[in-house]
RNA sequence: GCGGGCGUGGCGGAAUGGUAGACGCCGGGGACUUAAAAUCCCCUGAUCCUAUAGAUCGUGUGGGUUCGAGUCCCACCGCCCGCACCA
C-alpha cells in the first residue's frame, strides 16, 4: 500500500461517484429487512449550506449508515422547504422572481450536500414550491375543509400602513415596521383557521406516548396545549350586563378586588366615551405577540362600571387592561393581585387593594406581601368558608358552590388556539377556494388541481402580488357558472411542513400519498432537527397526521417515533479596533474592503493604500469575518498582518456578526471526511458546538493518522494479542451503543482510544482484525477514507454495503480489575484484584495496603462497605 | 412576563450514587531534520511540602440526605432557548 497523504480532493468525488452509480442509497419500499426511516427537518432554499446544517445531516448520515450495516432497508431522504419570505425579499431587493431564486439556490445546495458524501436517496427529492406538491397539498386541504377541519374567521394581524402589507412577528421591531419604519396597527381580517383544538385532548395524550422525544420538548407541547381547570362564572355590571370570566384559581375569589377586559372585549368596544376609545386605540399599537403584551407596561383604563362579588356583593372596579388576551378564556378576568404577578403589578400602580387569602398558615392572616404576588401553596384565609382549606380543597368548593347556585360552572380551558394558516403572500401555496357572490365560498374541484401560482407578478408595489394581479383572481364559481374570484392568501409554510415525511415515504403521481406504502415507512424512526421547531412544526405535524387518519386518508397517528434536537453551531467573534484611512482621509470601516499585500494594506476597490487609525470612542463595532482572520496561540490577527484583533464571545454564527463559516470552503481545504469528523468530536449532539480552526485541524490529522493505520494491515498476519483482540470488542460493542444513543462524541473518542492501542501494538492477527475493524465503524463518519482504505485492503464490493462487525461476547471480560480503597469516604489506594474476588477476599486485600493502614491509623473500625469489583471503603 | 433548559481544568467535554477530569483541542518539553513541514514521545486542575510511594482543596453559590454526591433533595445566582405570520 502506498504511504502517500489521503487526497480528498481526488477520493471524495470518486466515491460519490460510486456510490451514486450503485444507487446504493436508494429506499426499496418492496424490501423484505426491517425498515428505518431515518429523517432530518429539511432545509429552506436559503441560498448556501449552512454549518448548522452540516452537523444537522452528518448526525442523520451517521445513523442511516449504521442502520443500514445492520441490515435495515434505510428511508433518508432530502428535499426542499422551499416557500417563505424571504424568496420574497429577494425578488424585492434584486428584481429576481421568487422562483428563480428559490430553484437557484436549491441546485447550489444540493452541489454542496453531495460534495459530504451524504447517503441519500435523491430520487425522492422534491421541493415544496413544485407545483405537483403544492396542488396534492390545496388537495388535501379541501378533503379537511369537507370533514369541517378548516373554516373562516376574522382575526388580527400586524398592519403596516405604509407598505400596505401584513408583517410577520419577526418583522415588527419595537412597534415598527422593519422596512417602512411605520407604527405598525393592528387589523382585523377574514382569515382561513385549521381546527387544532378538535384534537386538543388527543395531541395532549399522544405525548405520552412519546417516550422516546427530549423530556422538555415533551413539556414544551403539554405546556404549548396547556389544558387547564377552572371555574367560568358571570359577574352581573351595574350597566346591567353581565361578564363571563374564567378563573383557573376559584380558591382565590374572596381575594379579588378588580375585574379587568381585554381592549376588543365587546364590554369594551360597546363604550360610548372618547377616552375610552382613545385607551383602546393605544392598545392596538405595538406587536401582537404573548411576548409582548406580556412585558409592556401593564395599562388599564377605568370604565367606571363596577362588577359585584358573587359571594361578598362588593362592587368591584372594571377595567380595560393591556394584558388580558381576549383569545384566552373568555377575555376577561377576576383579579387577585394578592396572588398572580400581572394583577399584583396592575394593582400597585393603580392604587388598588391587595388582600391576602392564602397564607403559609392560618396564624399568618395578616402577613404582608414582599414586593410581589404570592402564587404558591398554602391555605385560604380571609375568605369565609374556605378559610384553613388547602388550595386543591377550596377550588373544588367554590365550584361545587357555583354549580349548585347555578351562577357557574368548573371548565376545561385549552390554551392552545386554532392554527390560522392564511397569509398575505405571494410565495407560498394558493388556498384552493372560490369566492361567489351567489355560493359563498366554494372548494376549486379536484380535477382543476394545481390552482398554479401565476409567474408574471411583480414586487415593485407595496402589497400581496396575487391580489394585484390583472387576471389572476379572475374565475368562475363551479357551482354556478358565474364569475367569481379566486382566494388571495396562501397556505402559512408550517403546512408544507406538516406532510412532506408522507410524500417522501410514497409518491404516487395522481394522489398525494399511497396510505399501505406510507404504513411500511412511518412513523419516522428518528427525526432530527433543531429545538427552535420543538412546539410548532411538530405540533403542527402532529395534528396534521391525525388530521389526515380522521379523514381516512392514513392510518399513522404519532408521525414521529424518535425525535432528537441537535445544538447550535457557534463561533467565536473577532472585532477590529481599528478604521481603515487612506492618505487623503478616506475612512473604510468593512474590513471587507481591505486587503493585504507585501506587509501594507489596500482598499481593494482601487487599490489605494491604507492605513489603519484607533477606532475613536462611539465608532460602531466591525465584526470580521474569521476568512480575514490569521490565529496564532489564542491570538487573532487581521490577514496576514501582525494587526492585532480582540476575540470576542462564542456565539451562534450569523452573518451580522460576521462569525460564519462557509461549509464549502473548508470542506475545500480538509475533506469531507474531516469536517463530518469535526461535526460530530467533543460535544454532545443536543449541545452547541463551538467551530475552531484548531479543531478542525485536528480532524484533519486524525484523518490522514487512520490512512497510516490502515497502511499497516496485512493480510495474513499471525500471532494473537488478546489485551487488544479484547479492546477491539469492546469498541465494538461500545460505538454500536453510542451510535444507537446518538452520543456521537463518545463513539469518536473511543475510536480515537482503539487508533492509539492499534498504533502502539506490535504486528499480529489481533492487529489487523482492530484495523479493519475501525475502518469498519469510522465508515458512516468517514466514508470516503473507508471506502479508499478498503480498496487498499482488498476489500469486496462496497464499504456503504458492508455489514457492522461482529463481537464476540467471550472477548468482552475482563480477568482484573482495579479496586479504589477508601478511607471514611476519601481515595487513599487503588489495587488490582481477578475480577469476580469475594467481599471477604477484597476487605482482606484493602486492609492490607499500608496507605490504608496509615490513614487508619489504629482507629476503630466501625463499618466496610464492599462493593464487588469496584470498590471498599473503610468507615471508622 | 410565562414556559423550558444548561452551569465540571485554559477550551469542548467524560463519569449505572462508588478512583472526578476518559477522549480531543490549546500550551510546555523532547526526538527526527542542515532547516522547516510532517510525524513520534513525555508533561499539562489548583495550592502547599522536607516536591517520584506526601498532603490539602476542587464539578456556579449556600444548605441537606448518604459509609460515599458532579450525580439525589431544597434555596439562590448566572447564562441560553421558545412564546402562535421566520423557517
Amino acid at each position: 500500500m502506498s504511504n502517500e497523504r489521503f487526497d480528498p480532493s481526488v477520493a471524495d468525488g470518486r466515491w460519490q461517484a460510486a456510490w451514486d452509480e450503485a444507487r446504493c442509497f436508494e429506499a426499496d419500499s418492496n424490501s423484505d429487512k426491517p425498515k428505518s426511516y431515518v429523517l432530518e427537518m429539511f432545509p429552506y432554499p436559503s441560498g448556501r449550506i449552512h454549518i448548522g446544517h452540516v452537523r444537522n445531516y452528518t448526525m442523520g448520515d451517521v445513523l442511516a449508515r449504521y442502520r443500514k450495516m445492520q441490515g435495515r432497508e434505510v428511508l433518508h431522504p432530502m428535499g426542499w422547504d422551499a416557500f417563505g419570505m424571504p424568496a420574497e425579499n429577494a425578488a424585492m431587493e434584486k428584481g429576481v422572481h421568487p422562483a428563480g431564486w428559490t430553484y437557484q439556490n436549491i441546485e447550489t445546495m444540493k452541489g454542496q450536500l453531495k460534495q459530504l458524501g451524504f447517503a441519500l436517496d435523491w430520487s425522492r427529492e422534491f421541493a415544496t414550491c413544485d407545483p405537483e406538491y403544492y396542488g396534492h397539498e390545496q388537495a388535501l386541504f379541501i378533503d379537511l375543509f369537507n370533514a369541517g377541519l378548516v373554516y373562516r374567521k376574522e382575526s388580527e394581524v400586524n398592519w403596516d400602513p405604509v407598505d400596505m402589507t401584513v408583517l410577520a412577528n419577526e418583522q415588527v421591531i419595537d412597534g415598527k415596521g422593519w422596512r417602512s419604519g411605520a407604527e405598525v396597527e393592528k387589523r382585523k381580517l377574514n382569515q382561513w383557521f385549521l381546527k387544532i383544538t378538535q384534537f386538543a385532548e388527543d395531541l395532549l395524550e399522544g405525548v405520552q406516548g412519546l417516550d422516546d422525544w427530549p423530556q422538555k420538548v415533551r413539556t414544551m407541547q403539554e405546556n404549548w396545549i396547556g389544558k387547564s381547570q377552572g371555574l367560568e362564572f358571570a359577574f352581573d355590571l351595574s350597566n346591567g350586563q353581565k361578564l363571563p370570566v374564567y378563573t383557573t384559581r376559584p380558591d382565590t375569589i374572596f381575594g379579588a378586588s378588580f375585574v379587568a377586559v381585554a381592549a376588543d372585549h365587546p364590554v369594551a368596544q360597546s363604550l360610548d366615551n372618547e377616552e375610552a376609545r382613545d385607551f383602546i386605540a393605544l392598545c392596538k399599537k405595538g406587536g401582537t405577540t404573548a411576548a409582548e403584551l406580556e412585558t409592556a407596561e401593564k395599562l388599564g383604563f377605568d370604565t367606571g362600571i363596577t362588577a359585584r362579588h358573587p359571594f361578598t356583593g362588593a362592587e368591584l372596579p372594571l377595567y380595560i387592561a393591556n394584558f388580558v388576551l381576549m383569545d384566552y378564556g373568555t377575555g376577561a378576568i377576576m383579579a387577585v393581585p394578592g396572588h398572580d404577578q400581572r394583577d399584583f403589578e396592575f394593582a400597585t400602580k393603580y392604587g388598588l387593594p391587595i388582600p391576602r387569602v392564602v397564607a403559609p398558615s392560618v396564624d399568618e392572616a395578616a402577613k404582608p406581601f414582599d414586593g410581589e404576588a404570592e402564587a404558591g401553596e398554602g391555605v385560604l384565609v380571609n375568605s369565609d368558608f374556605l378559610d384553613g382549606m388547602s388550595v386543591e380543597d377550596a377550588k373544588a368548593e367554590v365550584i361545587a358552590r357555583a354549580e349548585k347556585g347555578d351562577w357557574g360552572v368548573g371548565t376545561t380551558v385549552w390554551r392552545l388556539r386554532d392554527w390560522g394558516v392564511s397569509r398575505q403572500r405571494y410565495w407560498g401555496t394558493p388556498i384552493p377556494f372560490i369566492h361567489c357572490a351567489d355560493c359563498g365560498v366554494v372548494p376549486v374541484p379536484k380535477d382543476q388541481l394545481p390552482v398554479k401560482l401565476p409567474d408574471d407578478v411583480s414586487f415593485e408595489q407595496p402589497g400581496n402580488p396575487l391580489l394585484r394581479h390583472p387576471t389572476w383572481k379572475d374565475t368562475t364559481c363551479p357551482k354556478c357558472g358565474g364569475a367569481a374570484e379566486r382566494e388571495t392568501d396562501t397556505l402559512d409554510t408550517f403546512v408544507n411542513s406538516s406532510w412532506y415525511f408522507l410524500r417522501f415515504a410514497s409518491q404516487p403521481g395522481d394522489k398525494p400519498f399511497d396510505a399501505a406504502e406510507v404504513a411500511k415507512w412511518l412513523p419516522v424512526d428518528q427525526y432530527i432537527g433543531g429545538i427552535e421547531h420543538a412546539i410548532l412544526h411538530l405540533l403542527y405535524a402532529r395534528f396534521w397526521t391525525r388530521a389526515l387518519a380522521h379523514v381516512g386518508l392514513l392510518d399513522v397517528k404519532e408521525p414521529f417515533g424518535s425525535l432528537f434536537t441537535q445544538g447550535m453551531v457557534t463561533h467565536e467573534v473577532y472585532t477590529l479596533p481599528f478604521n481603515f484611512t487612506s492618505l487623503d482621509g478616506r475612512v473604510i470601516r468593512v474590513p471587507e474592503n481591505v486587503g493585504h499585500k507585501h506587509g501594507k494594506f489596500f482598499a481593494i476597490s482601487d487599490n489605494v493604500e491604507v492605513l489603519p487609525r484607533p477606532a475613536r470612542p462611539g465608532d460602531p463595532m466591525h465584526y470580521v469575518n474569521p476568512s480575514q482572520v490569521r490565529k496564532v496561540s489564542e491570538k487573532a490577527y487581521f490577514l496576514d498582518s501582525d494587526l492585532e484583533l480582540n476575540i470576542g464571545k462564542v456565539i451562534k454564527m450569523s452573518k451580522s456578526k460576521k462569525n460564519v463559516v462557509d461549509p464549502e470552503d473548508i470542506i475545500r481545504d480538509y475533506g469531507a471526511d474531516a469536517v463530518r469528523w469535526f461535526m460530530l468530536s467533543d460535544s454532545p449532539p443536543e449541545r452547541d458546538l463551538p467551530w475552531s480552526e484548531a479543531g478542525i485541524e485536528g480532524c484533519g490529522r486524525f484523518v490522514q493518522r487512520l490512512w497510516r493505520l490502515f497502511g499497516q494491515y496485512e493480510e495474513n498476519a499471525s500471532g494473537e494479542d488478546k489485551d487488544l483482540a479484547r479492546k477491539t470488542h469492546q469498541t465494538i460493542a461500545a460505538v454500536a451503543e453510542d451510535i444507537e444513543a446518538l452520543a456521537f462524541n463518545k463513539a469518536v473518542a473511543r475510536l480515537y482510544e482503539l487508533t492509539s492501542a492499534a498504533e502502539k501494538a506490535a504486528p499480529s492477527d489481533s492487529r489487523s482484525h482492530a484495523i479493519r475493524s475501525l475502518l469498519l465503524m469510522a465508515s458512516p463518519m468517514m466514508p470516503h477514507l473507508s471506502e479508499e482504505g478498503w480498496v487498499e485492503m482488498g476489500g469486496k464490493g462496497l464499504v456503504a454495503e458492508a455489514a457492522w462487525p461482529e463481537v464476540d461476547p467471550a472477548l468482552l471480560v475482563e480477568d482484573e480489575v482495579t479496586i479504589a480503597i477508601q478511607h471514611k469516604g476519601k481515595l487513599r489506594d487503588t489495587l488490582s484484584a481477578p475480577k469476580g474476588s469475594s467481599k471477604e477476599d477484597l476487605e482482606a486485600l484493602a486492609l492490607a495496603s499500608e496507605k490504608v493502614q496509615r490513614s487508619i491509623d489504629g482507629a476503630d473500625i466501625r463499618k466496610v462497605i464492599v462493593v464487588p469489583d469496584r470498590l471498599v471503603n473503610i468507615v471508622t
